[in-house]
DNA sequence: TTAGGGTTAG
């Protein structure tokens, strides 16, 4: 019977040279070439036997094509759905693939991004299962619930849940657990919580976590804490679960309290650590803690390296990137896109364009718009304005779609390079092309291109038309032209609104002085300071860190 | 026969 081929009926043997000729194909094109060449022989449907890992390819892989998978099983005919012991896999793969795509979405920065895939196809496909009477199993419920949790799903989630209910599969500890995260992604704490509650005896240490986790995502800290001290049994996930939370709500060091009294440390524990500090600002002590964690552990993974090199970026420690960078290579570390994106920004933050510039071109295999805006950032920023902006170019001419950074990068090249014309049209093609909004950043960027160039009323009057409020940074690129090119007067007017609104701000006072000074003002630069001091503001000195061997000198 | 849940990553 597997062996039919539109009604033609071929040897077994040809179908299991078939079937082993699938199981080599490695991309979906490969497939899609044979599957050609099988209608181009005149065959209706494709054999049976190549199903399986055809559907398993197109579904599961990172590379696969979901609408192709849905295709092929919905084009299998009815009877040999339902004549077939394995019909009921191969649909519970398909709908794997929807659960593990709708999970990736929540997850970009995680493998590629596939086009979301409409909800009417999975319903298309349980309609399909139904007229060929193929029942669904604990295992087709567990996934249809993964597929179900966004919020666009939540109503078709709620009748699985009821059909679960009638047909008994609560009694599935993963199809409960997989409810329970349906629950707690689109829907409030309050359902999430009763759930809980019905399962509490049967709860395990990954409905916990679960529960935990939608506290912590609504902020609900204490009670985190109070179900974390309750639970029977924890495991290092919880921990991590925990102090993941603890960190996404600024609550680092009791985050660190629990790294320290945690019984037993996995990567992800160091990742979650390292990272925290360094998006703090504490970045010596993100950096002590890679240290630190490099002694314990000799496999590191591409998560903790990317925490590593984003802490090196920030403190200018290029021989520690150094380090990790021949360690990726050494290692044969996959060169994720997560990955050479953090290595361009190191070696551009560090100082080394040419190195960085050399991780883009030769390393990233993979680059999507984080890996070109942090190449066209690093190019702006050491002075090369015109490949930053042949890059750019270069990556839209690619189909790579810019977002908001890639335009604040973009503003600073032009910026850098006094580039007014041609800065203006792209912030307005950002805004009108790309339909992206502009931030306080872009803003500023604006107000330090038409400063940096002279053009000091103009970069007023730009503030004054702002949709938004100005904050004290745009000012404060205002004051900085003012600066520059010596106009006390609106220098003293922007200056003394910027004191008076961040009175405790240092930098602010100093602008301001620096400006009469230059402006051989002396008397009122230091009347300045004079104020400064009056009101206790402490001249707080900049930090300057170099990496000599190894060794990082602050000054 | 095969497969499934909770944590990290620009």
């Amino acid at each position: 019977m597997y062996g039919m081929l539109a009604g033609t009926a071929i040897p077994v043997a040809v179908s299991s040279i078939v079937s082993a000729f699938y199981q080599r194909c490695k991309s979906m094109e490969a497939f899609k070439q044979l599957h050609a060449r099988f209608i181009i022989l005149g065959h209706r449907h494709l054999p049976h036997s190549a199903l399986r890992p055809i559907i398993s390819f197109s579904s599961l892989h990172p590379t696969g094509d979901l609408h192709y998978a849905i295709l092929i099983l919905l084009s299998v005919p009815i009877p040999l759905i339902s004549t077939s012991s394995s019909s009921r896999y191969l649909f519970n793969t398909v709908i794997r693939g929807f659960a593990r795509r709708q999970k990736n979405q929540h997850n970009p920065t995680r493998q590629q991004q596939h086009s979301s895939t409409p909800l009417l196809l999975l319903l298309l496909l349980l309609r399909r299962m139904v007229d060929a009477s193929v029942s669904p199993n604990n295992f087709t419920y567990t996934f249809l619930i993964q597929a179900c949790a966004v919020p666009s799903a939540m109503l078709l989630g709620w009748q699985i849940h009821s059909v679960v209910t009638k047909n008994a599969f609560l009694d599935d500890r993963y199809v409960r657990n997989s409810l329970l995260q349906f629950y707690s992604i689109c829907c409030g704490l309050d359902e999430t919580r009763r759930l809980f509650t019905e399962f509490e005896d049967y709860a395990d240490v990954v409905s916990w976590n679960s529960l935990i986790n939608a506290c912590l995502k609504r902020g609900e800290v204490s009670e985190a804490f109070v179900l974390f001290d309750r639970m029977p049994e924890k495991t290092t996930v919880s921990w991590n679960n925990m102090m993941t939370g603890l960190i996404r709500h600024k609550r680092l060091d009791t985050a660190r309290v629990l790294f320290d009294e945690m019984p037993e440390r996995n990567i992800v524990s160091w990742t979650v650590m390292i990272s925290g500090y360094s998006q703090a600002g504490e970045v010596s002590e993100a950096l002590g803690l890679f240290r630190l964690m490099q002694m314990s552990h000799r496999n590191l993974n591409s998560a903790v390296l990317v925490a590593g090199l984003a802490a090196a970026s920030q403190l200018g420690a290029l021989e520690h990137g150094k380090w990790i960078h021949g360690y990726i290579r050494k290692r044969q570390v996959r060169m994720e896109r997560s990955l050479t994106t953090a290595l361009v920004k190191m070696y551009a933050n560090c100082g080394c364009v040419d190195l960085a510039m050399q991780v883009f071109y030769d390393d990233a295999v993979e680059k999507d718009v984080s890996t070109y805006t942090a190449a066209v950032l690093g190019l702006a920023v050491s002075g090369h304005g015109r490949e930053a902006m042949s890059l750019f170019k270069q990556m839209k001419c690619l189909g790579i779609e810019p977002d908001g950074v890639s335009y604040i990068a973009v503003l600073c090249a032009c910026s850098h390079m006094g580039w007014v014309e041609e800065g203006s049209h792209h912030f307005n093609e950002m805004v009108h092309v790309y339909g992206i909004e502009p931030e306080l950043d872009h803003y500023a960027c604006m107000v330090d291109l038409l400063g940096r160039a002279g053009h000091l009323q103009e970069a007023e009057k730009f503030i004054t038309s702002m949709p938004v409020e100005a904050d004290n940074v745009v000012w404060g690129a205002l004051l900085n032209a003012c600066r520059i090119h010596g106009n006390p007067t609106m220098g003293r007017k922007v200056g003394k609104m910027l004191i008076e609104s961040d009175c405790g701000h240092d930098g602010r006072y100093i602008a301001l002085s620096n400006l009469y000074s230059e402006s051989r003002m002396e008397e009122n630069a230091q009347q300045i300071r004079r104020i400064m001091k009056k009101r206790n503001v402490e001249r707080i000195p900049g930090i300057s860190s170099v990496d000599l061997n190894g060794t990082i000198y602050e000054s």
